[in-house]
RNA sequence: GGGGGAGUGUCCCGAGCGGCAAAGGGGGCGGACUGUAAAUCCGCUGGCUACGCCUUCGUAGGUUCGAGUCCUACCUCCCCCA
């Protein structure tokens, strides 16, 4: 990447200012295409979970500003290609998913998209398409004579993707040695269709993403770019995304908005600046401002951070929502009604729930073994005040206001709602 | 085809004379300290109707009062010879 090379693209300006390119085959190419106003790029997203979560964060954000600054963005979902598994960055061959649970996926995963990018026939209007569409339809042989042929399995054998597995002696399935030609050929079949020349994604999709290009050259596309973000991990070098919960996932049903709320507030300070230019759209004058606030008032920007990035994923007003039972649980240690809660049969407090059961209940502790030890270290919380009985039951007198609050730690809380 | 080695607590790595719920890390969770941060220190890190019971060491059998540990077969992976 030229060092001295000026965006004259609002496009190329914004995304290299905010930290989004790690590599790009051509920074003048993408530039000028975007000044013309016609830039058509893609990304490619996996249908392996049911929803996506922070660590495609980034791929949907370039996306949002390619439409923002005047491109046509497509979010290319692998109903096809995930029929294959990308091997790139695995260790391991990955499970093979049944079409059934592909298409519950994608579905999943559009209605998280539709959040960040507004979808249509108009020209920036982003579409979304299946790769399932064409490879599926595919016949081996004219595949093999048409495409295969312009693949050197030399040059693939040197790929990262496959150089790993062989230098470590893993398994590579020569179904997933295909994958990387799949992707190649959407690349060049994006482009007859929908005039798209970009591809972008993870720097892992790198090897895969310039594939597509030779692809391209080769069977006489229009020029192609690569354009790849950086991986992302947090400044302690934990990957960016999981948590000890799991996946920090995008839509309400699989994480409540206060905990998506939370893992933003509670990023270290070193990622401030760095996650308020990826994941928010504040202006970078501000970014600059809040970034350099020092000790306790880095907190402001946190805040800051996070209400942003949630209102991106899950609107204005949860966002506010969170904030405020943030604030209240936190900074005035009162009941917030709108933490994350569950119903409960007003009959099974009557009747003596025991904790143990009810922090199991809430999701809090995953057993109650471990519910007993959390009570041992002094972890558990009911109202606010420490469990020491294990065998201790609620009663109707926890009840404040329709809700007794359970907390593991300072940081979680449940509320248990009587119905 | 022949010879040798490996598979351990379902997050990972990794010890394990026949008495083992199984050493030690990492990670994670909880506590203390802070600023809902980092660093540091301490505790915890199979399940249950819990002073007891049940399930775990690639799979299936066997020897034994008792097996992760010994024997047999099988599966998977690595190394050497062909």
């Amino acid at each position: 990447m030229s060092e001295d090379f000026r965006p004259r693209s609002e496009f190329l300006q914004t995304l290299l200012l905010r930290g989004y390119v790690h590599q790009c085959s051509d920074l003048e190419g993408v530039d000028a295409k975007a000044q013309s106003g016609e830039l058509v790029a893609y990304i490619g997203f996996d249908c392996t979970a049911p929803s996506l979560h922070v660590g495609s964060l980034v791929q949907i954000m370039m996306l949002r500003w390619l439409q923002k600054t005047g491109g046509k963005p497509i979010a290319l979902m692998g109903g096809g290609t995930t029929q294959v598994g990308d091997p790139s960055g695995k260790d391991e061959s990955r499970k093979i998913l049944s079409l059934e649970a592909i298409e519950a996926n994608k579905a999943g995963i559009a209605s998280v998209f539709s959040k960040f990018i507004a979808f249509g026939e108009e020209k920036t209007e982003a579409l979304m398409v299946d790769n399932a569409e064409w490879l599926t339809a595919l016949k081996y042989v004219d595949f093999l004579r048409d495409v295969g042929r312009h693949f050197s399995v030399n040059r693939m054998m040197a790929m990262d993707s496959v150089k790993l597995r062989l230098e470590r002696d893993q398994e590579l399935s020569f179904l997933e040695f295909n994958y990387m030609c799949l992707q190649g050929y959407d690349f060049v079949e994006l482009n007859r269709r929908y005039g798209c020349a970009l591809q972008m994604g993870g720097s892992d999709q790198w090897g895969n993403i310039i594939t597509g290009l030779d692809l391209g050259r080769r069977l006489g596309t229009p020029q192609l770019y690569a354009l790849t973000s950086p991986l992302l991990t947090t400044a302690s070098g934990a990957k960016m995304g999981k948590t000890a919960q799991g996946a920090v996932w995008l839509n309400e049903d699989m994480l409540p908005v206060f905990d998506y709320w939370q893992f933003w507030r509670n990023c270290e300070d070193r990622d401030v600046g760095r996650f308020l230019k990826l994941f928010t759209e504040l202006p970078l004058d501000e970014v600059v401002r809040l970034e350099s606030l020092g000790g306790a008032e880095i907190n402001e920007a946190k805040k800051i951070l996070a209400t942003e990035a949630t209102s991106m994923a899950h609107g204005r007003a949860a966002a506010l929502l969170a904030e405020e039972a943030a604030r209240k649980t936190f900074e005035e240690g009162a009941l917030a009604e709108s933490l994350p809660s569950i119903n409960i049969d007003a009959a099974e407090i009557e009747a003596g729930l025991g904790v143990l059961a009810a922090f199991v209940k809430a999701g809090l502790v995953a057993s109650t073994s471990e519910a007993r030890r959390q009570i041992k270290g002094g972890g558990l919380r009911v109202n606010d005040a420490a469990v020491s009985d294990e065998r201790a039951a609620l009663a109707r007198g926890d009840v404040a206001s329709g809700v007794i609050k359970l907390s593991l730690g300072r940081k979680r809380h449940v509320l248990l709602k009587l119905v």
